[in-house]
DNA sequence: CTTGACCCTGCACCGTGGTGCAGGGTCCAT
DNA sequence: ATGGACCCTGCACCACGGTGCAGGGTCAAG
């Protein structure tokens, strides 16, 4: 069990982050000293830094919440094919962007830009 | 050439976000009538089309900005090995947490949940 | 039982990425 | 040359995802 600054710290965020998470309901203490101080246990810290990494990846906290509820939900498969099939759609588009870049990096630039044209059919 | 309100109904964007778009000089009109009025070519679909759905995949606009200038820049290899790397890192992760909700679907929650697994490494 | 480090709540504020409105000018078909 | 649709600028406002502060309470080592 540890405290919120320590649980902070270990995932790289600040303890005024921890709180707004806990007000979206995304990390929760494990429970309460008498005095209302949080303790979290060290799965805490897992959650924590896969919201951050889910947050950077382009998700909004209310996906990433959607992302962690998805194997406690009772009828799982529909979220989960729907996420899914978006993380394909969004992969398929980075790569695109990706291959451009290299076309790019390689051939450099002939009559329009490659980067451009890689998402805006 | 078309206007502006044309310009933002084919990309699927509100007038508004055009001009923002232009004081932060994403996309900026090929020429203005005597009278002050926008005019754009077609290409300037194509990259309002891009931006929105480079913005849909978690860039925020100063990276959309970096991708569109990477083929325009001087020394384009940096930023372009930069990007491309970062793309990579991103794809990797949305992979990962592809597999883990296929897993979830497939073999339902053992004793952690796999997709927080995924990412809190 | 004190003292310093830490924590609590509530609230105000910030940057990013837009969105909308007021007041006024432009365009063009009739 | 006039009406209606459209456009201009500037500014205010919005939601999201945090961040920071004030005023006060808690914890634990000495």
């Amino acid at each position: 069990m540890v405290r919120i600054s320590e649980l902070a710290r270990a995932a790289g965020v600040g303890i005024s982050t921890v709180r707004f998470y806990e007000r979206r309901g995304l990390v929760v203490p494990t429970t309460r000293s008498h005095g209302g101080y949080r303790h979290y246990d060290q799965e805490a810290v897992k959650r924590l830094t896969f919201i951050r990494r889910a947050a950077r990846l382009g998700f909004t906290l209310t996906e990433v919440e959607q992302l962690l509820s998805a194997s406690t939900t009772p009828d799982v498969g529909d979220v989960i094919s729907g996420k899914v099939a978006e993380i394909e759609q969004r992969m398929t588009d980075l790569d695109r962007v990706r291959l451009a870049l290299l076309d790019v990096a390689e051939n450099g630039v002939r009559d329009q830009c490659p980067v451009v044209a890689a998402l805006s059919d």
